[in-house]
Parts: structure tokens; C-alpha cells; sequence
DNA sequence: GCTGATATGTAGACGATGTCCACATGTGAG
DNA sequence: CTCACATGTGGACATCGTCTACATATCAGC
């Protein structure tokens, strides 16, 4: 085996420098490839150049390692959440506040039809509410998807747009539907939709949620 | 081996008798033991007190064994949403269209929380909108999941309580939001929640599916 | 009632995976 | 310079899905 790396660079030193973040990154790629049961540990050393073993120097055992990559993922939505939300321009700011969390859906459901498998990933491991804010799983801002979502709830109760005694709990709401039609699209009956009708889908969920909430 | 079977009846002939439906009967213990990742077919076959490849008699692979396990498990939550339906006592018409719409969520809803091994086994495997009406994932009514909220859906446009007009597609609404809350109750963030807060979440969703739709 | 084709179950093997234990070798602190 | 520790290697084991033979029970047709 040697320095036999199939990857960028070639390891130059018996030390790989940072194995944790190679086999991490190559979970991300295995992730997108296949989802949550294609995150395989022996694969991801593989793909470090480095024998399966090393692996357990830096995680104690393939959950452990499937935890990281699903943190990563999150930190992927969040991504997309952001990258959706920063396209709003009202000067307007109740319509601003508006857009912004109907962001948080439409970037949401963006990257779950973009990258299934790594959306499948993001939510595949068993997170309590803990790690719903862990910054691991952050984006640019800092804020997990979970975070960005209560964010543009609160700019929502501030605008007046959601009376407060229905703040409470709306993010569970929002959520639920939101990551309910993903579940749908991405393995469920919907899955074989047109995509043009997906899209009127996720206007139509988020209308019933803005509506609803 | 021989005869040696850990379940109810002893075999006496060479044959099984019933090895597909036995391996079938394994197949949902094992998801509610510990979801469909538990649903292994050597574990099955175990059960049935037979050899592993005895399997291949009666399913192409393992995902077929997986697909049928799937399918009485989507008849279980039919079974579970009947139940609540059939707690429906109003004689009012409409009211009675309204609480059976909201037993179809309830139902599925307890469902989750009840037996989470199986519901997530339920849908697990990658179903189409074929599949979604398929018999065999039928409950007592012979409807499946999806058709009795499909039912439920047309008695509301029936008595007025829903437009005709956002009829179209409606199921998808209300299920995503119902589903996406059993997700995040299952292993989601909100897992660790007390049953009580739980079940406000429940008729909150309920509540805003009712109105937003 | 016999016989042979077919359905059903058995036996053994292979490659892949997660994980354990023993060992080797870089690297940095003293 | 040395030695302890961090990190990677090697080999092994049990389990899993699945393949290729092989064996036997059951039933159709004579």
C-alpha cells in the first residue's frame, strides 16, 4: 500500500496530517453518492489512503464517524438556507421578514431535492435538541438550519406578521412540514413527480404553513 | 439444527408450510425491535428455524423481504388510523368529516410514537405513488395510509368544510406535516420531549394543517 | 401406487463490513 | 538524545448478504 492515495494529495509523511478531516470529507462525498448506508467506514479510509484501523484513532466507531459527517451535512442546509435567504432585497422590512422565512423552506427543500443523499445524511442520525445548536452544524452565520429557522420566526412575532402567542413551538410547526414533504419527495411516493410540479408543491406548503401557523 | 425453531409451532415436515409469510411475521418483529436496519435476513430466517438461503426461495433478495416487511407495516398504521376514526361518534355530518380528517393525523401520529421501529420500517423503503395503493399495505377498510387520508380529504370537500379548489394535491400538504413531525418525534430533536408536550404538539399541527390548507 | 419433475430447504463458500488486539513507527517533551 | 505517546499497520474474528451445488419432499400423470 505504501503512499497509495487516491486522492489529492499524496502522503508524504507515515503521519496523514489531518485524518480526521480526510475521512470526515470523504464521508461528506459517500454521503452524496448513496446517503446515510453508503457512509461506510472502511470506504472512507480508503479514500484517505489509510488502513481501516487508523479510523478508530480518531473516532470510536462508525456512528461516531457517521455523527461528523451528518453535522457536516447540516452545516450544507444551513448553507443553502442562507444562500436563499441572502437573495431577498425588499427594503420593505415586513415583507423582508416575510421572504426571509419563507427562505428558510424554500432553501431547505432546495438542497434536499439538489442533494438527497446528503440531506437523507443530515437528519439520519439520531440528534436530540442539543445538537440541534451545536456550531458544528452551522453555516456561514454561525446558526444551525434548526437556529435559522427560529431567527426568522422571531423577525416574523417582530414585524408583527405572527401574533406572540403563537410564537411558541412554531418552529416545530414549520418544520414538520416543511421536512415532511423533503421525506416525501426524496423517497416517498412523491419522488417520481415532475419537477415543475415539486416546485408548485413546496409555494403550496409553505403558503398552508404561513397561513396555519 | 433439525427441527430446532424458536417460535410458536414446531416444524414436523421437511417443508415450512408458510416460510414466506413466516419470514415476513420475523421481518416485523424485527423492525419494531429496532427499525428497519434490525430487519436482517440471515436474523429472519433464524426465527423461521430454517437456513439463510431458504430465504431465496420465497424473495430475490434481502430489499425484497424488506419491501414485503414494509408493506404489513403501512397496513399496521392503516389499522391505527381506522382505530381513531372509529372513535368518530357525532352525528353531525360535517363535524363527524372534521374528526375523521383529524383521526387520520392522530392515528398516524400515535402510530409513530407507539411503535416507532415500524414506522419508520413503514417507510423506509423507497416507495412510488403505485406502491402507495398497493392492497397488500391496506388496512380492515382495504384502503392504505394514504387513501384513507386521500377519503377523509373528499368528505371534507363533501361538506363544505374544504374548497374544491385547494382539493388537488391536499393529501401532500397534510401529510407532509404530519409526517415530518412523526420524523422529528422519532429521532429528531424533538425525541426527548415529555408525552404531554408531545401530544400538544400533535393537536397543534393538526390545528394548523385544518387552517392552513 | 409408482415415478419423475419441480418446489423447497440444506451445505458450504466468498467477499465485504465493523471491530478487536498486538505491533510498529513517527514526533515532541524532558 | 531518549523515551513516552500519538498515530498508523497487520492480522484476525464474527456477521451479513449472496452465490453455486446438492438433497429431499411433494404432486402430476401414468
Amino acid at each position: 500500500m505504501a503512499t497509495g492515495n487516491a486522492n489529492s494529495t499524496v502522503r508524504t509523511s507515515y503521519r496523514h496530517g489531518d485524518l480526521r478531516r480526510a475521512l470526515i470529507e470523504a464521508g461528506v462525498d459517500l454521503a452524496r453518492e448513496g446517503g446515510p448506508a453508503a457512509v461506510v467506514l472502511r470506504e472512507a479510509t480508503r479514500r484517505a489512503g489509510v488502513t481501516p484501523n487508523a479510523a478508530y484513532r480518531h473516532f470510536a466507531d462508525r456512528q461516531a464517524l457517521l455523527d461528523a459527517v451528518c453535522s457536516s451535512c447540516q452545516a450544507l442546509v444551513a448553507y443553502s438556507i442562507e444562500a436563499d435567504q441572502a437573495q431577498v432585497t425588499t427594503t420593505d422590512p415586513v415583507e423582508a421578514a416575510r421572504l426571509r422565512f419563507r427562505a428558510v423552506g424554500t432553501g431547505y427543500l432546495r438542497f434536499a431535492l439538489e442533494q438527497p443523499g446528503q440531506f437523507q445524511t443530515a437528519f439520519s442520525a439520531s440528534s436530540d435538541m442539543e445538537s440541534a445548536t451545536s456550531s458544528a452544524r452551522a453555516g456561514a452565520s454561525g446558526l444551525t438550519p434548526f437556529q435559522l429557522l427560529s431567527q426568522a420566526l422571531d423577525d416574523l412575532v417582530t414585524v408583527r406578521l405572527l401574533p406572540p402567542e403563537r410564537r411558541p413551538a412554531a418552529e416545530f410547526l414549520a418544520w414538520s412540514s416543511v421536512h415532511g414533504l423533503a421525506e416525501l419527495f426524496i423517497d416517498g411516493p412523491l419522488r417520481a413527480l415532475p419537477d415543475a410540479v415539486k416546485q408548485t408543491l413546496i409555494v403550496r406548503v409553505i403558503d398552508m404553513v404561513e397561513k396555519g401557523l
